[in-house]
Formats: structure tokens, sequence, C-alpha cells
DNA sequence: GTAGGGTTAG
């Protein structure tokens, strides 16, 4: 019988070790239509290492849509190489023609891979294919851009469009806005629409969006002027603009005036919705004012606004954190009752609840209660159970929890391997450093890029334990990911 | 994917 521990080296590594014989999509002509689900591709995917193998594997299946394309997509998020590779053999399969869809993902691949030069092949490609590039296909691009440190570049881009056949209006300026802000560079966002408003006639959107990006840099005050300028020229704010100072005020901590601010909207006679009163639920309660938070949960019913699962999501977090899991978990219960359907972050912080309360055993049995919601465990999900496990020391319980998203549906991302090889340091045991070594490679293989630290960390972990080999080769990967110090000799 | 509420770390 194996240990857990070599258990998981030989199954959980699958790109270090020979992979398993691929199960083929090939089917006899007598037997019934190949109806493959993404799972089942994208584990043939994941362990297909023959790129001509591969091909004639996925050529040879006739029923692609989509909607499937966009679910294998979909599930390798997390490993670019695979995703971007898929994405090029279907695209000279004999029969199937990517969507518009299908290239705005692609490229969104690319470009988190930091492979410009593949990305603007993709768009030469879907513009050959009158597929776009659209408005959407550039909020994405211009979004990496931002993303990488690169905001000038994401302005060249924006401001260059129309250039690769892209129409220029004042909706894509608002996303291009939007983009900008939400990356918190408002300052950024608000010059260039100064230079713009007028040729793109920007409208109440353009400043609220402006406004907002403020207010997601605590910046309230200059929130308010961006508001009084749009007042003065004779725009009027709607719900939208009021929701965006008081969740800002809240944001900023400036609790009097927030409270003081959701008195005037009632007192003003401005119809509050279900947004208002979700932002109110969560900023008291989040500052410990649980029943606060409680009463105007109560309030809103008797003034006619139904809570949503959004509103119950606040309040349960607000237990979770400022009152205990117990409580949480009748309001969770209580949401059920009343016909609710929990979505992925009501369990997000129901788990979180329970692992902050050292219950992890309730935390992992309420991931597997998800399915009967319809809804699976997200990659916040495993990470936040990984973490609390290996905070505690349960190395072994955050493996097997490891262990399960390499089933296919979830891969892991840059945190989860952050996470798990920082744990392979706390027993210092040998193939703990081993397994280190294994993940290193694997994020490398998969597109994430390891800071410097880890790879040292990494390294020197090996050398003490005497696994020259293993350590070898992470130099040498080090090297070819340009994150070598000078004079590191081996 | 033209704007606002609910997840991650104090």
């Amino acid at each position: 019988m194996l240990s857990l521990r070599e258990n998981i080296s030989k199954t959980a590594v699958p790109f270090i070790k020979a992979p398993p014989k691929p199960p083929s999509l090939h089917h006899s002509a007598t037997a019934s239509p190949p109806s493959p689900d993404p799972t089942t591709i994208t584990r043939l995917i994941l362990r297909t290492d023959n790129p001509e193998a591969l091909t004639r594997n996925l050529h040879s299946f006739a029923n692609w849509t989509p909607q499937l394309v966009h679910a294998v997509l979909k599930r390798l998020w997390n490993h670019g190489p695979k995703a971007l590779q898929f994405f090029n053999i279907l695209d000279t399969h004999p029969f199937y023609a990517h969507s518009a869809t299908a290239f705005d993902h692609a490229i969104d691949i690319a470009a988190r891979l930091r492979d410009y030069k593949a990305l603007w092949a993709l768009v030469a490609r879907m513009r050959s294919q009158k597929l776009g590039p659209s408005p959407k296909t550039f909020a994405i691009i211009a979004e990496r851009y931002v993303s990488s440190g690169k905001a000038d570049k994401a302005v060249k881009v924006f401001l260059s469009m129309h250039e690769h056949g892209c129409p220029q209006n004042l909706n894509s300026f608002n996303a291009f806005l939007d983009v900008l802000c939400k990356s918190k560079r408002a300052e950024m966002a608000y010059k260039i629409f100064k230079i713009f408003r007028g040729r793109f006639r920007a409208d109440t959107i353009s400043y609220n969006i402006i406004a907002n990006g403020f207010c997601l840099k605590k910046q309230t005050p200059k929130a308010l002027e961006i508001l009084k300028e749009m007042v003065e020229r004779g725009l009027v704010p709607t719900l939208t603009t009021y929701n965006i100072m008081l969740k800002g005020f809240f944001r900023a901590g400036q609790i009097k005036e927030a409270w003081g601010f959701f008195l005037q909207m009632k007192r003003r006679k401005v119809e509050i919705d279900v947004v208002t009163y979700t932002t109110v639920v969560h900023g008291v309660g989040v500052i410990g004012e649980v029943e606060k938070a409680r009463k105007v949960f109560g309030e809103m019913i008797g003034a006619g606004v139904l809570p949503s699962v959004a509103t119950y999501n606040a309040l349960i977090q607000v237990l979770c954190k400022k009152d205990n899991v117990g409580n949480a978990i009748i309001v969770f219960e209580e949401m059920l009752r009343k016909g609710y359907t929990p979505n992925v972050t009501s369990y997000n912080v129901v788990i979180r609840g329970l692992c902050h309360a050292g219950n992890m055993d309730r935390a992992i049995e309420y991931m597997d209660k998800m399915k009967d919601d319809n809804c699976e465990p997200i990659l916040q999900t495993y990470n936040v159970v990984i973490r609390y496990c290996c905070d505690d020391g349960e190395i072994e319980k955050a493996l097997e929890v490891f262990e399960r998203m390499t089933g296919g549906s979830c891969l892991p991302n840059l945190d989860t391997y952050n996470i798990l090889i920082s744990a392979m340091f706390v027993r210092k045991r040998s193939d703990d450093l081993l397994f280190a070594g294994k993940l290193l490679i694997e994020m490398v293989d998969r597109g994430f890029l390891p800071r410097k630290f880890t790879f040292n960390r990494v390294l020197n972990g090996l050398l003490l334990t005497g696994n020259q080999s293993l350590a070898k080769e992470i130099l040498s990967l080090q090297s070819r990911c340009g994150r070598l110090p000078r004079h590191f000799r081996l």
C-alpha cells in the first residue's frame, strides 16, 4: 500500500511522471455518436504530450460546438500553454470554425501568458475570419496590458482600435475607462476622460465610472467633485450614482458620512433598492455593528424591498466575521427555507467562516454539499481550504484537497502553488522538499512565473536535502524564466 | 465586457 505522499507524487504531477495512456475519442462506425463531455476532453488534453497524437484525436471528433469549446477552454484556464494548444488544434479542424467568443478567450489567455506576439496574431486571424475584433476584445486586451503594468500601452491600443476594424464609440470609451478605474488608475482615466469627453459625448455612465474609480481608491472627496462637475454639465445622478458614493464612504471608513448619506437618500425619497440595502448591511456589519446590520436587513423587507442572495451573503459574511459561524449557518438555513438558492459565494463565505473557526472537517463537508445546489467549488474555495489546512499544519489534508483539483474541473493557479510550496517547508522533510520542486516545475509548465524568492527557497531546500539532480533541473528552468540571480552557481 | 451590492488577508 502506498503512503499518501507517494501516492500524491505519482498522481498530482502528471507532467513529470510518464503520462497514462490517453483514452481514445475514436469510435467505430457501429458505435453510437460520440459525445465526450468537457471534463473527459480536458483530461485527454492534459495527458497527451504528443502534439500529433492530440491533433489526430481532436480532429477525429466531428461534433464540436462553441459551447463545448468554451467549456474546455474554461477548464484549461489555468494551463495557458495547453489551452492555446487546444485552440490552435481546433483552428485547423477540417470542419469546425471557432466562434468570436473562443477567439476572445484565446486572446485573454495569450495576454495572460504575456505572449503578445501570439495575441496580435490571434487578433489578425480573428479579423481575417470576419469575427471581430470587437470592443469586448479590446477591453480584454486593455485590461491585460494595464494589469501587467503597461497602462500606456493600453491607452495606445484603445486609441488604435479603429485601425483594427473596430468601432470607437461611447460604449467602448466607457468600457475602457472602467478597465483603468478597476485597476486603480482613476487619475489616468480622468485625464483621458477630460481629453475625449467632448468627442465621445460622455454621459452619466462615464461619470459614474470615474467617480467609482476614485471611490475604489478611497478618495471620496475627489469622487464628489466629479459628481458635482457632472451636475453642473446638466447630467442627472441616478440611483447607481448614489449607491457608488454610499459604498465609497463605507469603503473609506467614513461610517458617519455613509450613514448620513443613507438617511439622506431615504429622506429625499430616492427610490432606494436592494443594492443600497446590501451595501449598508455589509458596511455596518463589517465594522462590528452586527445588530444594526440585522436591523437594516429586517427594515428592507418592511420597506417592500426583497433581499437578494447577495444580501443574504453579506449578512452571513458579517456574522462569520463579527459574530460566530453558528449564527451565520442559521441565516444560511433560513435562506434555504425561504426558497433562495445559495450560490458559490454563499458557500465560499460559510466555508471560510468554518475554516476560520478551525472547523476544517465541516468546511470540507460544505464543499461537498455545493453540488446539491448545482454549484461546484471554484478556485477561491479550494485556495481557502488549502490555506487553512496548511496553517493548521494539516499538510496531508491540504494535499488531499489539492488532489481533487487535479481531476480537471478546476486547475490550480499561482496562489494555490504558492500556498502549497510554502507549506512544504513547515516540516522540512526531504520528500516534502522534493514535492515542492515538482510543484515548481509543474507551475512553470502551466504558464505561471514563480517569484525569484520561490525559486531560491526551493533550490536551497533541495540542496540541503541532497536532491542534486532536481536542483539542477530547476536551476536551468530558472534561467529559462529569466529569474536567475547573477553569479548563482550550483 | 458601458455604471452600483455579496468571496480572498489583519
